[in-house]
DNA sequence: TTTCTTTTTTAGAATAATTATAAAGTAGCA
DNA sequence: TGCTACTTTATAATTATTCTAAAAAAGAAA
């Protein structure tokens, strides 16, 4: 309950009414040290488990998707058959191991800036992110 | 039928059997001059309607895995509720639509060489590639 | 060719992630 | 306190993909 009143500020300033299960998917996602990555099940699971509480799963989704768009959560594109999803929404990319199937964050400053000489009419870029393949050498 | 002889030694020299099925499938991925992305429904649709013939789902899924397995497909990371496959199996670049989920080539001159000053201990970059989300102004 | 073994195709069922629905509950404001 | 719009919820529906098991076809050997 510490700084809650933080996450209160950060739900209504965004026009999203705080709510308990809006709160509390906002301690598990941003009152970490570490940004992580994670799919909506991991979430639920973390929920259930960790935090011994039971939000419907539809809410999760719900959430997940407005603090998407809120830009408080970042999605990661990886083929895959679920959504990951990142709380680290500052421009970095990612390694994938093809072995491991791992994700791990490239910080910004490892990768130098990436410049596209072109562009699609009518359109605006909303993110430029770098996926390194790597494998066992 | 004219270069199905190439198609079926394609299929021949990596372990394929030459099936009607895949040599169908051969011609509407690989008798074109240009590469395409396409979904496996993509896929369907034009061997349904372009080509007048109808393969099972199942195989039309089974086919594209085994191309892929052997090279002669890509897939394509985006996060999406489906799969994107490229003809094009060389290291390339995306503009991925937001607002109309269409994928496009960047060539690979219009992409500024991307470095990478960082590595993972005991494994290498097999492909380094840049995704562009754009949407409507 | 005929026969045999293995691979492939197929329709349909099963699975899994995600979205839609519609009723009940809650937040925030007047 | 009461109202209204927004949220939550359980459950059904949807969609992409994979599984299954039986029938069909391919390739090799006799």
């Amino acid at each position: 309950m510490k700084n809650n009143i933080s996450f209160i500020d950060k739900l209504r300033s965004s026009g999203l009414r705080s709510t308990k299960q809006r709160l509390k998917i906002c301690e598990v996602l941003f009152d970490t040290d570490r940004t992580f990555h994670f799919t909506v099940n991991d979430l639920v699971k973390i929920i259930d488990e960790k935090m011994n509480e039971k939000i419907s799963l539809a809410t999760v989704y719900n959430t997940v998707h407005a603090f998407h768009k809120k830009g408080y959560l970042k999605e990661i594109s990886i083929n895959s058959d679920k959504s990951y999803f990142d709380t680290n929404t500052k421009i970095h990319h990612h390694f994938f191991d093809n072995d491991t199937k791992e994700l791990t964050d490239i910080s910004d400053e490892q990768v130098e800036k990436v410049k596209i000489n072109t562009s699609l009419p009518g359109k605006k870029i909303t993110s430029v992110e770098v996926l390194v393949r790597v494998e066992n050498k």
